[in-house]
DNA sequence: TATATTTGTGCAACCGATTGCATTAAAATC
DNA sequence: GATTTTAATGCAATCGGTTGCACAAATATA
């Protein structure tokens, strides 16, 4: 076990040849002023030596470094893991490095993730923004840097930048409507916090739903929380305490819906015969639970896919745009009606 | 919308200030040496210039970048993406970042990200060995580049490097053990390619566990394959074919688990009581299904805390250890005996 | 007043590559 | 044999920072 041996540049190349830098690069690149001997030389020691590109200086000179920067809440949720696959699907087709970062849903950290790539890290960035954020100004700051934003799913008007969205308002309209065919009338909403895009999209889908079937929801008919697991499970505590329940609930997540179900069904509540549950973002759990989960395919690696392209786009000078794609209900036993 | 400028750097804050680059840089840093009327005067200019220092160009001058690449097969399973959750941990608190990168089990592609690795993206790599490697040079040139290399989870002999995993063997001899308490004794296992360490151990385990219950398993007792869900439809409906069914199925993964299981119920085969299936890795899922998936604990997220550290430990030259952990058998519905 | 310290700044080299321009030697042309 | 072309290579600046060392001015000491 030798000690780290410093690593190996084109000097060092240079030195063994008796040559200069600029003739190793050259040949490396098989630049057509270098002899051919030369070039068969270079290639050969470089080898010998394990030279390797020192990919920072390369960026240095350049002033760019081929890499995205992604910014979501979390890779733990499938939506957010698909896009994923679908922006790095786009980049590496054209030679572009992703580099995946984790807000947490913390402003902090998202704050302090975007200041980080802003300093020459990345060429541009592509995001999701975390749910504690309601201030904007540091997604402003990284146009202010010369670097162009596209975000995708959670987005704002008070952001400059390119946008993929799916239409929530409308596909939460679809759900009601759906929970309307199947019988429901008394539809409970459980929706996030509203200075995020979808989730308030979703709830204003909701209202426009129930009240174009003449329906105006109580003040206690729709929730206002984190979109957890446990949310659910809370929601559907207090749900159980009513007087007059309702006969179907609409979750803005999968998660909370998941929890919700399940506190429900401990509870001895039939689902979906007295209360039909629905969720979105059709999760893959969705499908495996009992009974399985109706819910609102977002086409998350489509999304990626799109936004990945768009900020392409925009890196050759395209201006920004807004995309938005048409979302689908997946209908499942969770708000089916009873089979006659 | 104005053309790209260029980006500020300390030359331009040094230009407006009518002083040097090394000022504003010293200024910049709080260095003892600069007064403070100078420091004053270049903080405040390089707040109106919206100065971001060029992470680039520091990374190029310091010889290293602070930054951690992590290798995994994908981000879509709980277990790698926890083990991420992890890493970041301890890598956020001693000021590093961290690069994912996803192998999707391609041994191509694990060779293209570990090369582009080692031109000076990162200072240390933690990963976990696609399913489509059997050749491991390009993880040992890593370390010839001098890049320190953690192994979690899939490692191999053959690779000079840190490594921390499970105890697979122990953990797959539990399994067949607490089978053999429910009263199995015609256990099938599917097992994942032997080349991956894991699977070949976890394999082993099982073996010795029935061996030493004396039971030696038929040849056709053992199914290998991937470990996707679709893998486990397949091998449930051969064993749906046999004359002489199981009476218990230990797989190496969830994912076979789950399609063999659902599949098995699809058929009207009653899990547990006529099989009983067993998964490994306990993702999140497993306590969701009906019947809940028996599984076994791998502790990700400790794993990734625990490279990171060892990582962090070798960048400041301590030697590359072998750490393994218990594995905890989590006992669910899927393999209970009938509730006598 | 002359000398020794202290304080604050700037020059220039360096990290590892790229590239415009100059230079040299060899080959081609007259 | 003299001159022009062509081919092959090296010099030096550059990207944006950091830092050892030299240096000048201001202050302290003798």
């Amino acid at each position: 076990m030798e000690k780290k041996r410093r690593k190996v540049s084109i000097y060092d190349i240079a030195k063994a040849l008796n040559t200069s830098g600029a003739t190793v690069s050259r040949a490396l690149h098989d630049h057509s002023s270098i002899s051919i001997e030369m070039k068969e030389m270079v290639r050969k020691v470089a080898k010998e030596m394990n030279y390797r590109p020192n990919t920072v200086a390369i960026n240095l000179k350049r002033g760019k470094c081929n890499t995205i920067g992604v910014v979501v809440p979390n890779i733990h949720r499938n939506f957010f893991s698909s896009a994923i696959d679908g922006i790095e699907e786009e980049a590496y087709k054209i030679g572009y490095d992703v580099l995946i970062c984790q807000s947490r849903e913390s402003y902090e950290r998202e704050k302090k993730i975007l200041n980080s790539l802003s300093r020459g890290k990345v060429d541009g960035v592509i995001a999701s923004i975390a749910s504690g954020t309601s201030e904007y100004s540091h997604y402003t700051a990284l146009e202010d840097c010369g670097i162009p934003l596209v975000l995708f799913d959670r987005m704002s008007d008070r952001v400059n930048a390119g946008s993929v969205t799916i239409d929530d308002f409308r596909g939460a309209y679809h759900v009601v409507e759906h929970l309307f065919e199947q019988g429901r009338r008394r539809i409970f909403h459980y929706a996030g916090f509203q200075h995020v895009s979808v989730w308030y999209n979703r709830y204003r889908g909701y209202m426009q739903a129930m009240q174009s079937h003449g329906i105006e929801p109580g003040e206690d008919w729709v929730f206002i929380g984190d979109t957890s697991e446990q949310a659910g499970v809370m929601m559907a505590r207090q749900v159980l305490k009513m007087k007059q329940r309702p006969d179907a609930i609409f979750c803005t997540s999968d998660f909370v819906a998941l929890g919700c179900m399940l506190e429900l069904i401990r509870n001895g509540v039939r689902v979906p015969d007295e209360i039909a549950v629905c969720g979105f973002a059709d999760e893959p759990m969705d499908a495996l639970i009992s009974p399985s989960l109706t819910s609102v395919n977002q086409f998350s690696k489509k999304m990626g896919q799109q936004a990945a392209r768009m900020l392409i786009d925009r890196l050759n000078g395209e201006p920004a745009v807004n995309i938005m794609l048409e979302p689908e209900l997946i209908i499942r036993d969770s708000t089916l009606a009873k089979k006659s």
